[in-house]
DNA sequence: GGCTAAGGTATCGCCTCGATATATATGCGC
DNA sequence: GCGCATATATATCGAGGCGATACCTTAGCC
């Protein structure tokens, strides 16, 4: 699944430019599985390309033309297809997280900062969110409402484990001052890399 | 932060060769900064051409060298401001997620296989980190154990969500069937030209 | 008059990803 | 001894995604 089946799904709900794609990519899909222009543009010609969805010019007052979009029977069958094929593992990248990897290498005030930092970005998120939810009104659909309670579930969940654990980080307790430096042997035998000696 | 500078991180923690960082990538870093060999050897590269690592080839019997890079301290220094520069952002990504948005374009069998399919990958998920932190034996280090545990809270998380909200989308009520065109009436208000009159 | 925001299109270069190629050595069952 | 899988180890390629930017107009506000 990428990014072009993503606006075949968009697109089975009606008619969009690539700029109202672009719009649901940074609102109810932000959070799951964003794009930019630098991906919907291209997927889009793509598509156009394949005959999954067709092109219509719509010429508008002193302004370029809008682009309009909309799938044909055969982008509707690639979608349910795509749709089935789906992957159940996600993918998660998390600078953050890296930083609490490696902790001990930050000043303790920076990382204070940084887990605050982190509970404030999470529940940033959750209130737009919810702020989505609302500009649905009451009859938000079933797939979306899902989505958006996951989304945050799970910041919710990240945010309870960082404030449950961060002593984890923060007693200065560090042993990786003590790794050793080892030194490179070049016998051809020396394979002893050190990964280990964090402990 | 991207992948050279992980690779920075994890040479701070010991000399490594490609291969040695891989492993790492595979196994504590998967779940929150995964990387391929594809990413791997040219950060390397442009690391060692850049001296913020060097590289020494260790001969070995009958196989190719081993190249086993170390970190200098410019090196260091780089990564340790590139670690302060970190963003709290996090990016997820999950087609799972995607098919619960549309699941109204799946048979209803398709969908339980698919949620049922969804915790079982998310158990494997939790079972795997905990042979990971198993592995380590009982003196695991913080910055570990925090990401670790971290991966196994958010499975869980999400794991529960599925569990409690697969209501959302079972009932076959769908109110997708009743969508109008919206999306051009509402964000456009000259082009009532429909797309009909130029198919 | 100048500024910012919103509506629109689109591309560029860098980075990442997954698959693949190329070797060798070890171990395992048959 | 044969075939096979796995592990060690290097590296590259093409496709795809990402962030920033460019270009253009209108509307509203100070």
């Amino acid at each position: 699944m990428d990014i072009k089946t993503l606006c075949l799904g968009l697109l089975c709900d009606g008619d969009a430019s690539g700029y109202d794609l672009k719009k649901q990519f940074e609102s109810t899909f932000k959070h799951f599985y964003p794009a930019g222009y630098g991906s919907i543009y291209p997927s889009l010609a793509v598509l156009a390309d394949q005959g999954l969805v067709q092109c219509h010019a719509m010429p508008q007052d002193k302004k370029p033309d809008r682009k309009v979009y909309r799938i044909t029977e055969a982008g509707r069958q690639v979608f349910e297809t795509s749709l089935a094929d789906a992957s159940p593992e996600h993918k998660l990248r998390s600078e953050y997280l890296v930083a609490m990897y490696f902790a001990d290498y930050l000043e303790p005030e920076q990382l204070e900062q940084m887990l605050t930092n982190w509970n404030q970005t999470l529940s940033d998120g959750v209130a737009r969110l919810d702020l989505i939810e609302q500009e649905f009104g009451p009859d938000v659909p079933p797939g979306t409402r899902f989505v958006l309670g996951f989304g945050k579930a799970l910041a919710t969940a990240m945010a309870s484990y960082v404030e449950e654990n961060r002593s984890l980080l923060l007693p200065a307790t560090s042993t990786r001052n003590k790794r050793v430096d080892a030194r490179i042997e070049s016998s051809s035998t020396a394979q002893t890399t050190n990964l280990e000696n964090r402990v």
